[in-house]
DNA sequence: ACCCGTCGACAAGCCCGCCTTGTCGACCGA
DNA sequence: TCGGTCGACAAGGCGGGCTTGTCGACGGGT
């Protein structure tokens, strides 16, 4: 048989009171219980842990060596107990989350600023993906939680806007619009549009082609673009794209931001998560998305929240 | 209810199988066991640490958290039952020694060496002492074995003979005898003795006392005799005094060690400890004094070995 | 599409082991 | 010497853990 944390409870009792009498009240049992249990344990010990003087009980090197050990273990039992309720509700434990690059820009520090502020103990991991693979990672359980543009899933990952940006031109500084207070989208009609491929961001895309197209026009797309490759073809005044307004906090070289006249359209940010099994922490990210974006998300819920467990 | 160490062995075992049916055999008992206790172990913590798919399980988080937390608990429970075990066996914990002076030359060191590399994880404090405080120590609990001058104890103290070595005459640089190869005992007959006073080291006193008597006189005692105090006055060429040959390892300054002639008065220096509760370690030091110092035990063993547990 | 194999949960009963009550022997103080 | 206290021993009851038996669900194979 094998020593229980019980066994080490009652050990401790009698340890500390020297007296099996005085610590069966404080375990709430009798006396000769304590008795059977301390020689159960002994035995499986092979170890004499107290001497019994009638009158008086003390620790014997091995029991005071064994009691330190007991205290330290009943001590981690413990916070084990409390940190897996934490974890449970969120407030500890690690969440990764996976944003695309249009959340890098002040969605996500803001979003983990507030949770290093609201969840002290609970450890942000953070990686940048492309828009494409965030089902796949939320799937095999290689993040938790993803901040994406806003486009359909499958059956089993929910998604909720947390927050809505307008989208502004990017243009090269030397476009002839690039002083303007304001541009009217389909002035750009002509322009070469340094979209990614709809299969790589379909979220992003489908915001920017939707704009123009209400805008009247389709997009000429140039497929080639790529990330930065993007940002130095429209710096070089080959084509423009859309792009969120926070973008300004990491303004590349050579791009011009101008506000698109009339009502700007928006990208919707998500967030993104297993519908399944969501971790824990997922439904105090988006409480804080709700106090840091307020009346942004009323529009494009999915699942209203997680299933509580 | 508490968690216990066996439901977090049963949690272990499926966790790591990530089966339900596979652990069951690892643990050795039928799979309804264990979706019980599993059940019970998430119901006390109020988390729930699997998800069941039919078909297979997965930690959740918390699951995760906790079962990171089992293993160490597991792990900290085996080291500190081998602990309890090796302290019980004399291989580990702390045993404290006192010493008189007499056994600091050489006795301690090569005992303190020895245990060193016979038990490693055994610590061993040493603190000096005098030989009229060495019982009430013992008795106190304040150390767990002793090295003094043999003498005679009150029942409950236990004593053996570990080394016997031969006394020297202390005499002054400039002293008549100093240079000579041998001295006879009974040739200072008319010296004044520094040799601390009987009740503050009996087995010292006794010793050169006895060595006097049998020599055929009884030694002129300076009074005022204590520690430091008497080399001086040895050493001033007032008086002389019978040490323990070992004494040249720390040969004052001032003081010549010269030879006994004839058969060499010896002192028998005993290990002493509680004969009741014995520290386990006791037996160990006696086996090392054995090895260390054989065939000088034979006489004088009041106990033969403290009573095994 | 159907069936079968596998997996975990549910149900009921047994049995071990933990706790209880009752008692004794030992030690200590009066 | 006697009573009081403390821990160990003994016997019995009861609760809980384990077992057997069964079901529903999911997946893969034909």
């Amino acid at each position: 048989m094998e020593p229980e944390l019980r066994q080490m409870r009652y050990f401790v009792a009698v340890a500390e009171r020297r007296s099996f009498t005085r610590a069966a009240e404080d375990v709430y049992v009798a006396q000769q219980a304590l008795s059977q249990q301390i020689k159960a344990l002994e035995d499986t010990l092979g170890v004499r842990l107290l001497d019994r003087t009638s009158r008086r009980v003390e620790l014997t090197p091995a029991g005071a060596a064994y009691l330190a050990d007991c205290k330290r273990l009943l001590a981690a039992a413990g916070r084990a107990t409390q940190h897996a309720r934490a974890v449970a509700d969120g407030e500890a434990g690690t969440l990764r989350i996976a944003y695309t690059v249009t959340a890098v820009y002040e969605t996500l520090p803001a979003l983990t600023a507030h949770l290093a502020a609201r969840a002290p103990r609970l450890k942000v991991e953070t990686r940048e993906v492309f828009a494409s693979d965030v089902c796949r990672m939320l799937r095999e359980e290689r993040c938790d939680l993803a901040l994406a543009p806003r486009t359909g899933y499958p059956k089993g990952i929910a998604r909720r806007t947390v927050r809505r940006e307008a989208l502004m031109a990017a243009v090269g500084d030397g476009h002839p619009s690039a002083g303007a207070p304001a541009v009217e989208l389909a002035g750009l009609r002509d322009e070469t549009f340094q979209l990614w491929p709809r299969d790589m961001a379909p979220g992003y895309y489908d915001a920017v082609a939707g704009a123009c197209r209400a805008a009247g026009f389709e997009p000429v797309l140039d497929e080639t673009a790529s990330g930065s490759n993007a940002w130095a073809a429209i710096a070089a005044g080959r084509g423009v794209n859309l792009v969120v307004a926070s973008l300004a906090h990491q303004l590349p070289r050579g791009i011009t931001l101008v506000p698109l006249a009339g009502p700007a359209p928006e990208l919707r940010l998500d967030a993104v998560w297993r519908a399944e099994q969501p971790h824990p922490a997922v439904s105090r990210v988006l409480d804080g998305c709700a106090e840091l974006w307020p009346a942004q998300q009323a529009g494009g819920a999915v699942s209203a929240r997680p299933a509580s467990p």
